[in-house]
DNA sequence: TTTTAGCACTCGCCCACCTAGAGTGCCAAA
DNA sequence: TTTGGCACTCTAGGTGGGCGAGTGCTAAAA
């Protein structure tokens, strides 16, 4: 790729700016005035041409305009886009922070940073849900009969996470055996991680030694369900904002849309590109096809890690069209992600 | 309301159902032809004069065909359209009913419902998770203690369902503490209904004696949260199936379809009109405006409320646009409301 | 060599106009 | 009361011309 020339990367960055704000083609007499450089147009339609054997830009016909390519967008964020971490003041991002940090279930944490992601952009907002950490110490076992030998088994972690399920048995259990069985569960395995009483029970299972009670047998039984469970649950989704995408011109395609909101319904799709940002930190750009997903042909994602206590443990972003205000966009996305890690952090002292 | 004669109901409903199917006005040839009357088109013209007379037809234009209007639809929906309940074969029928029994969890069979209804009418499907039962019987409670003066409150009814908050206290309990104050709240409360312990909670907390001891005093304290966040628990709804609406030509202007994803979203005024549904047994439609809302007044909705052991707890519903075949509708939400009913009543043994 | 002015040309958009077709309302006859 | 006939109305869709925006190219200027 040889590098282009300051002037053309100049005029590049003016026109796809101009084009982002206003979703027009740009031409060469417009670009020439505002791109400050004291060009006549008929330059400036020289050097268009050059940027259009590159495959940057392109007309739509004959006589409009030039619109960036994917590669032109490509081009503008990862060298000609400055983006201005303090351009959103600093009470707006209090506010943010205040309301984040006032909600204390980590559930409706995800939720409300998807809602605030949505709403400042305007554009449909997606908050991966971490699945359950496994990392989590174990503080409790509950088991509570209920009718037909069906027997309700709690799950409870250090920090207040409760996990429960329904199983089923093939005797009935007296109240004492359950409380007996829940302490000699407790007694065992309290303090660990999930996933060495996971690891814990398998062995446990496979010995079954002779020596082991019945009683205990049955606790692992019970509880073994309720810790395979969360292992096997797959990462879900919090989407929001998606009807904003209705307002943008450039879907306005209602087939185009249909399928966009059939991505976010299945969630699949999304739920692999997020996966794809959460090895690295820093806010990740997906232009168009990059992102491999025929409904996101005409849109771009923009994602970001988000951690707890130090640990990448969820991605969340922004998908909107090609044609978005990058500038503004970037920034969200990433305080967003910085103020979500932060108020996720702070309750589990 | 002076009666229709016996053919201008006819022509009406071979109009409304012509309408149903194709979307184009209707015009007094074709009409003529349809509604095998042996009329002549002439003849038929007049009769159209005089159901637009009466508000039931009117023509988009002067030399288009007639168009139901909303008080059409009424009069056609309330008696001129039979509906044939063993419309759908048995295998379907059965297909469901299968598929909706396999679910054990009551959240994921509102969900499944959902699911199912907007598959087969190829409309948006709502289906309101009944807010929880007071009537519903307490069975346990359990305080976990956790750090920083946090207790978490576990509350078990006798069918399985599990609720649980974190509260604050003012001191620091020990764990046997806490084990007393539950064991106390678990005797007192016992096999009471979840309205009737809170009734006497209140009662206690007024009284408040001096002989009352003080672990009883922390048992309630921390338990009452838990208890009153359920009645202020407002009802949710599941949604399923929105973009199928995109998909509906009578529907095509963005503008609407942005509204009526909104009042999706926001589900307020979708949950009042459930609501409504939810006092009379049987299948309630609202017809365009009749429902109130602006956001519905292209589309009509259908509900039927859904019961667990003979109590009705909840409603469900579709979405669509007036112009929806009601004949094929009515039956699939009556159907799909009775083997609601049936998979969330058996479990409860 | 680079930049600029000039010019012919292309294309999409808008508007005005037209026509064909569908359907109506009304009147007079059956 | 029903019907055929007829004049009328309105929409959808097609056509053609003018306008404006913008281009590519060439030749002159810097």
């Amino acid at each position: 790729m040889s590098s282009l020339t300051a002037r053309a990367e100049i005029l590049l960055q003016t026109l796809i700016k101009r084009y982002i704000a206003d979703g027009l083609p740009v031409g060469s007499r417009t670009l020439a005035k505002q791109a400050g450089l004291d060009l006549s147009p008929a330059t400036v339609r020289n050097v268009m041409a050059d940027l259009e054997e590159l495959g940057l830009v392109r007309s739509p016909h004959t006589s409009a305009g030039r619109i960036p390519t994917q590669a032109g967008y490509r081009l503008f964020v990862d060298s000609l886009l400055k983006v201005d971490k303090e351009q959103f003041n600093a009470k707006t991002l209090h506010e943010i922070e205040e309301e984040l940090s006032s909600v204390k279930d980590p559930k409706k944490l995800i939720t409300t940073a998807s809602g605030l992601l949505s709403h400042m952009t305007r554009l449909a907002a997606v908050v991966s849900v971490p699945r359950r950490n496994e990392k989590l110490q174990f503080r409790q076992i509950e088991f509570v009969g209920l009718s037909n030998n069906r027997v309700l088994v709690i799950l409870v972690t250090r920090d207040g996470q409760v996990q429960n399920r329904v199983i089923y048995t093939d005797h009935k259990f007296s109240p004492s055996e359950l409380v007996q069985a829940a302490n000699y569960f407790n007694q065992a395995f309290g303090g660990f991680s999930l996933e060495e009483v996971r690891k814990q029970l398998l062995r446990e299972m496979k010995q079954d030694s002779l020596a082991m009670r019945q009683m205990m047998r049955d606790a692992i039984n019970m509880a073994k369900p309720v810790f395979d469970e969360e292992s096997s649950s797959k990462e879900d989704l919090v989407v929001s904002g998606e009807s904003n995408l209705m307002d943008i011109p450039d879907l306005g395609d209602l087939k185009t849309l249909r399928r966009l909101f059939d991505t976010f319904t299945a969630k699949r799709d999304l739920a692999h590109l997020l996966d794809e940002s959460v090895r690295r930190e820093g806010v990740k750009i997906f232009i168009g096809s990059e992102s491999g997903y025929e409904a996101l042909e005409e849109c771009s994602v923009v994602t970001a890690p988000y951690k707890m206590n130090e640990n990448i443990v969820g991605t969340l972003g922004v998908v909107g069209p090609t044609r978005m205000s990058y500038e503004q966009v970037i920034p969200i996305v990433d305080m967003t992600a910085r103020l979500l890690s932060g108020a996720l952090s702070l309750d589990d002292s």
